[in-house]
DNA sequence: GAATGTGAACACATTCACAGCT
DNA sequence: AGCTGTGAATGTGTTCACATTC
């Protein structure tokens, strides 16, 4: 168990290891070796093992690891154990419904449990059992629900405002979707996922 | 101009770019310097000078970068010129259905020409102009079109087939947003970008 | 024999700092 | 005076290789 720094990446492919963890534990295997665990998540085995050591010893010489113990200590690491994380959803589009439809997030521990939008024909129904609301009940809903957690799922101009009001509200990590940066003092935490710069910069690699 | 190897990192940006200046033009700018530019782009001033210095020399010493100027080398140096890639999607969703419908697309020099599903209420369709075919007839439509790029927004389970699939009709590069490591050889591009996994490891950098 | 855990070596990426041009 | 372009220095992340343990 080191003290050094640790790697964002590391944190990144922890939520991955965990993933696939648990598709082998349906799998009803009990152990399983950083070689192997590797070839799944397409990561080198020295890598998963420093990863791991940066957290303590999970691992038994010559036998691997304990499936359903590393599942736990993972979900330790990486605070989804023995709570549920409320997150709010603004903007109910397309994007936003696929993300309220995809069950890997509740079953990791997320419940989005409110939804906002400024489309008047949307405010009030329902998707996935959630309520959607006006984008002027934002704050009164976060701060009641204590929310810390909220996606932005808006048109790029609406993005920055949406943000802003989430982060007074009390959310402290941010994870969005609109292809603008945010910027926020460094205890807000963005993680921006870009569905289109990914596109752009594929053909550069392309030989024709 | 270097031959130094480049980033991997760089090329991503480079689309951050000319995204951002794309938005520059639309405000008649003629002239933004690598501090501006950076700030919009939330990149250091000398990581943007150094991005393109791996291409050649675009700046003009003691004023910046002429915008269209640039825009125009960007596009070039990312295959974007005078070219439209056309671009299979697998998987009519929401998730398929929000990236029919993001104009950036587009505007960028993507065409989404195809999509395919494997449910029968959908095939035959349209959604955006772009008319669904049965996944059956994905190995035929793509070889007609010639098509190199594909979007995987498929569940897991199926990623893996229709990821094969789409690569043996002649596709080289994949954006894959389904959760699954894709394998292939070197000679295919795969851009794994994944909703969940980063929401996943959103919880360990908070305090609370 | 088989697989972990980890310093040390290496590869990759960012930032500094400044010479040189307009 | 202002800003680019770029070697050199630094920082960050990955891979090697092997002693160690079961």
């Amino acid at each position: 168990m080191h003290k050094e720094k640790i790697p964002k990446t590391t944190i990144y492919r922890l939520a991955l290891y965990l993933r696939t963890l648990e598709k082998v534990a349906r799998e009803k295997k009990v152990f399983i070796s950083s070689q192997e665990m590797g070839k799944l998540c397409g990561v080198d085995s020295a890598q998963l093992r420093k990863d791991l050591s940066y957290f303590g010893q999970f691992g038994e010489v010559g036998r691997g690891y304990n499936v359903s113990i590393l599942i736990t200590n993972l979900k330790k690491i990486l605070k989804l154990h023995r709570r549920v994380w409320k997150v709010a959803l603004a903007g109910v589009g397309h994007l936003g419904t696929a993300l309220l439809s995809y069950r890997g997030f509740r079953e990791a521990g997320f419940d989005i449990c409110c939804a906002f939008d400024s489309d008047p024909q949307k405010i009030g129904k329902k998707i996935q059992r959630v309520k959607i609301y006006s984008h002027k009940k934002m704050r009164e809903v976060i701060l009641k629900h204590r929310i810390k957690i909220g996606i932005i799922a808006v048109p790029p101009e609406s993005a920055p405002d949406v943000a802003e009001k989430m982060v007074s509200a009390g959310v402290k990590a941010l994870l969005n979707f609109a292809p603008v940066r945010l910027s926020f003092s460094s205890s807000v935490i963005v993680k921006n996922v870009d569905l289109s710069t990914e596109l752009l910069s594929l053909p550069f690699y392309l030989k024709c």
